[in-house]
DNA sequence: TCATCTATCGCAAACGTTTCCGAAAACGTA
DNA sequence: TACGTTTTCGGAAACGTTTGCGATAGATGA
């Protein structure tokens, strides 16, 4: 009365002992063992994912053996394992990762903060990371912080709850206290800072050549004939602006000009303050002949207002900016950048992160830098 | 010998029976019931996250209890919820969300599949799921498919298996088949569709005005004085491509303006493709006088092209795009776009799908449509 | 004094996997 | 026939949480 799980045949079934107070049975036929179950005709559940639970009831199987099929294990039977393949394919089986997730203690999850992936930099450096960690199996996890500390503590909190198994994070332009970082690095959770890091957290890093980078487009500002050169940087707070406004003073230093602090502004990245910031300088006695900004952004609505009121660009004032972007190749005057390569950023930060999870033990934090590249453009190019 | 677990106090612990064999204790000062487990002095483990069990274990109840007091459950004692609360927060307890959507059977996550999220469009849309989601309490998992339905089928199978509660998909601009969402739509998983959507599914929608866009767009250039309107088009297969060409299609009916197939040209959004459309046209005996063009990107790269021709914009040939852009106002000159709302589109589309996966018995599909606006720049500016 | 009620709480099952441990059959060997 | 070995599989625990079902002690009432 009992067919065979495989062929379904009855003839060809012979007992074959008990295994745990079961009868066990063999198909000669299909030279498969298995056991019989107590048939359950009433269990008309509703439709729902099917689990190993369900390719062992059909088969009269364990469980474990299920799993054992589709994890590769040696100690099974071929005949079982390929019995199981063809179940699973019937009732299009997927394993439950969040089952697996929990058993396992890891994700294949990372999490990634970022201020506004409306930026392009940003955007960029998200498919960069989802580049790399699509290729190396892991999922991804995006945050925005809009620019606030507090959801960006919220946004920590609720990936570690996750459990992502690591973390990309580019801190808030306000952000300057980093318990909710520690926090979880004393747990021994990987995380890797990226573009606005924390020199206070030992975390593997990934910088742009921030000095270099601005060293480099106020030398080119000079080279072109500039003396007397503005520059809108970034919060106060942030490190990057640091960085690069000390680049800025380097390069001034370099060729002996004077550093004003009267053309020195600090923006937040809004359109009012590179507005005013230039007002101001369009007031001075004596003029700007140059402009540096920290973000491409404040070049350009500057290059519109300068526009607007007649001012020649690069003859009066010439501009250069941090960060390229289609559209600072496309205005009139086209902009002067220097390209921080976004892409590569959101590639090696991930590549970083993955190292690091994989060998947790092993790994010690470093800092990597991506090359940028100076692309000099109209705003500047008086030559 | 038994301290308290919440004062320490030994004098004040008398017994009180027994709960299931366990020797029961009440602390007179602390009005507190709890019972005790054999200590385990032996148990230095590794640093982990702490779990309800370690909570139990240092107050000597157990998990289900603690479940209870985090949970606000009605049936506990006020003294030992604080209790709780008090050690949950001094061992920086958080739940295991992984555990917790196990045993729930829904993840509070939802998924999004689009194509590139580089682009600003999906950028927007992105940033307005977010938004709703976040404020819903939901988190967010994105993929890109790049354009590839391959990319696209392996991205949905990985968020389903990941068993995010829903998913919100804009297609490939190659998907002409729907089985990979089809079968996850048999299975009673929310689906909701958004830009790029697929007539034949049942799913909610969220659409832009794809025809009165492209009606206003071609019509506006009508009425600007141009008669003979080239169309750069999307990819044939597209639903959207379709919808805007029809759009195009209807506004020269209207004004009694021939259908000519030499002025319609179907690109992918590459760039090659658009320039390669521009110069057949111009090329043509008869130069068209106007173009409209479904991607704003397509009409940027025209602009460029045709100021390096010396061809006037708007006077030998005006311009009109669908999408807008910090670009496509800054450009000189300025271009004339349908704006589509990409954050409103993801805010809508993020709505639905939580309202679909809470109310998942009675919502019906439905399709939304975001209406768009008009804005006239430079570029068609003739009067 | 006894039975009943109420307020708390513990046990165990469940979610879907993986994996250690052991058990039995089959096989090989003497 | 009597062993030991190999092969193959099942049971059960574990991951961390929630929850139905009791169980107990103290309070209440008769």
């Amino acid at each position: 009365m009992i067919a065979c799980t495989k062929c379904g045949k009855v003839e060809t079934i012979v007992k074959s002992g008990f295994v745990r107070g079961k009868q066990r049975l063999y198909c000669k036929d299909c030279e498969l063992y298995f056991s019989v179950n107590p048939p359950n005709p009433s269990t008309n559940k509703k439709p729902h994912q099917t689990t190993i639970v369900d390719i062992a009831k059909t088969l009269g199987i364990s469980p474990s053996t299920v799993s054992r099929a589709l994890n590769n294990s040696q100690e099974i039977n071929e005949n079982t394992r390929n019995e199981v393949i063809r179940v699973a394919n019937e009732l299009d089986y997927r394993p439950n990762l969040l089952a697996q997730s929990l058993h396992r203690g890891e994700t294949h999850t990372i999490g990634v903060v970022i201020p506004d992936i409306q930026r392009p930099f940003f955007a960029g450096v998200v498919a960069g990371i989802q580049k790399v960690a699509s290729e190396a199996g892991y999922r991804v996890m995006i945050c925005q912080s809009n620019e606030s500390h507090n959801t960006e503590t919220l946004n920590v909190q609720a990936l570690m709850a996750s459990r992502v198994d690591g973390l990309l994070i580019s801190h808030t332009k306000e952000t300057n206290s980093f318990e909710h970082i520690k926090l979880h690095l004393r747990k021994g959770i990987p995380i890797v800072h990226f573009d606005r890091v924390c020199d206070e957290l030992e975390t593997a890093k990934v910088i742009q050549e921030d000095f270099e980078g601005s060293f480099a487009l106020v030398e080119h500002l000079i080279k072109q004939g500039c003396r007397r050169i503005a520059a809108c940087a970034g919060p106060e707070d942030l490190l990057i602006s640091q960085k690069r406004l000390n680049g800025y003073k380097a390069a001034l230093q370099k060729y002996d000009l004077p550093i004003e602090t009267d053309l020195i502004f600090h923006s937040s990245f809004k359109k009012e303050d590179s507005l005013n910031a230039l007002n101001n300088w369009l007031e001075l006695s004596q003029r700007p002949d140059g402009i540096f900004t920290v973000h491409y952004a404040n070049a350009i609505e500057m290059i519109m207002s300068l526009k607007q009121k007649g001012i020649k660009i690069p003859d009066e004032i010439a501009l250069a900016a941090f960060g390229d972007d289609l559209l600072a190749s496309m205005i009139e005057p086209s902009l002067t950048v220097y390209n921080q390569f976004p892409f590569t950023v959101g590639q090696e930060a991930a590549t970083i992160l993955i190292d690091n999870i994989i060998n947790k033990e092993i790994f010690v934090p470093f800092t990597k830098v991506i090359k940028g590249e100076l692309i000099v453009r109209q705003s500047s190019n008086k030559i």
